[in-house]
DNA sequence: CTTTATATACATACGCGAAGGTATCTTTAC
DNA sequence: GTAAAGATACCTTCGCGTATGTATATAAAG
């Protein structure tokens, strides 16, 4: 075939990652064939080629997309003027995101990708990488939160900044995981904000709060 | 070569085992060749097809090892007699297992195989399946705990045996999750003792309980 | 106690398809 | 005219499955 124009060309760029998604949630990301993608976007391997390089290359452009999502949850995250409170905050943030996920199923097609069709070895280490410079960057956004809340002497000194956003931070990847395996065993909104505020409540500040051990 | 004592046979079945564990790793599962796993043992692929007849059968193999592990969770999980706190009894059975897992390299490596070097696509199927009945026996067990607990009125009525158990599972998972990825940028038993004496201070019945939000 | 028979425990060789890289060709937009 | 946007063809590598070879452990038979 011959050259497009721009747009058709940046429709048949779209097609692929679509394709990309599919394939590589099917066969898994090793396992998948790059003439499977273009046959599914209905095209050829030259185009693949083209736009993307090489498979690494296409991964990579897929990951984007997620990077993207992820972005989403650092802005909400970010305290937009002197909300209420910063605990509160939070919790709607998380909550919000998950809910985007359950509502948007090729988020959640992305994710279990990244999570569980795709196995970070050498070859990957540019894709990991990104990973977790973007975890560690939301987990540092968590860590401010909890740190102002401190400051307006809303948390238990049981629990520092710290610590709450690594409890957190794992306590929200575990359920994510959980979900992505079960499909859908429970509903992630529901769950996640039920456990977040269950856990906020607890790493309040309060008078009277029982130590255990 | 030729027919081997049945000892010897165990130990290549073993060497074998072995290998595939560090070739995996290094690799992934899909992209490890049972040429490199043979010669790593210091053999030929033919044993490989003698002793598991393919790939997977190799792979579900390793992951029986794993099995094992998880077996031990489930036995430390087993109420004792009357221990004096099924609360306290998990929470040392779980800080137990951590250090297991930090303290057992050959059991971290499994565990980063199964979680981060392995796509579970269709063909993983089994493996897949008996993943996640293991993971829903953990949690029954769990259930079962904070069932007790709440019979003892050691729980707040806020929290379900049923919430509790999904919430402590998924954090342990989330805590694993970030400790297999980040190369110890902390100390697993440490931080998950930690959060898990946390939560059940705070799932623990106490009267002055204030409810967030 | 031999001898024989057979299953065992691999090694070697062959065949083959699948998959990726590269080079070249073809149009067409700009 | 030139470079973009792909299609097509070719080549090579890799890795799996299978088939077959082979020497020995082992147990039964004599």
């Amino acid at each position: 075939m011959a050259r497009r124009t721009k747009q058709e060309a940046d429709e048949t760029r779209e097609a692929l990652l679509d394709a990309a998604e599919q394939v590589f949630l099917e066969r898994g990301v090793a396992r998948a064939s790059l003439d499977e993608v273009a046959r599914v976007a209905g095209c050829t391997r030259g185009a693949v080629h083209w736009h993307f390089r090489d498979k690494l290359g296409l991964f990579l452009a897929l990951d984007e997309r997620l990077l993207l999502l992820q972005d989403e949850l650092k802005r909400r995250l970010l305290c937009n003027g002197t909300t209420n409170s910063p605990l509160r905050h939070m919790a709607d943030a998380i909550t919000g995101a998950m809910v985007d996920l359950e509502e948007n199923p090729r988020r959640r097609r992305l994710l279990t990708i990244m999570l569980q069709r795709c196995e970070y070895v050498a070859e990957m280490a540019p894709a990991l990488q990104r990973r977790r410079e973007a975890d560690q960057q939301v987990r540092a956004k968590l860590r401010e939160q909890f740190q102002r809340a401190a400051e307006m002497g809303e948390m238990s000194e049981a629990w520092s900044p710290e610590r709450a956003a690594l409890f957190l931070h794992a306590l929200i990847g575990g359920f994510l995981y959980e979900w992505l395996r079960g499909e859908a065993e429970f509903t992630l909104s529901g769950e996640v904000n039920n456990a977040v505020r269950g856990f906020l409540s607890c790493a309040v500040a309060k008078p009277g709060a029982a130590t255990f051990y």
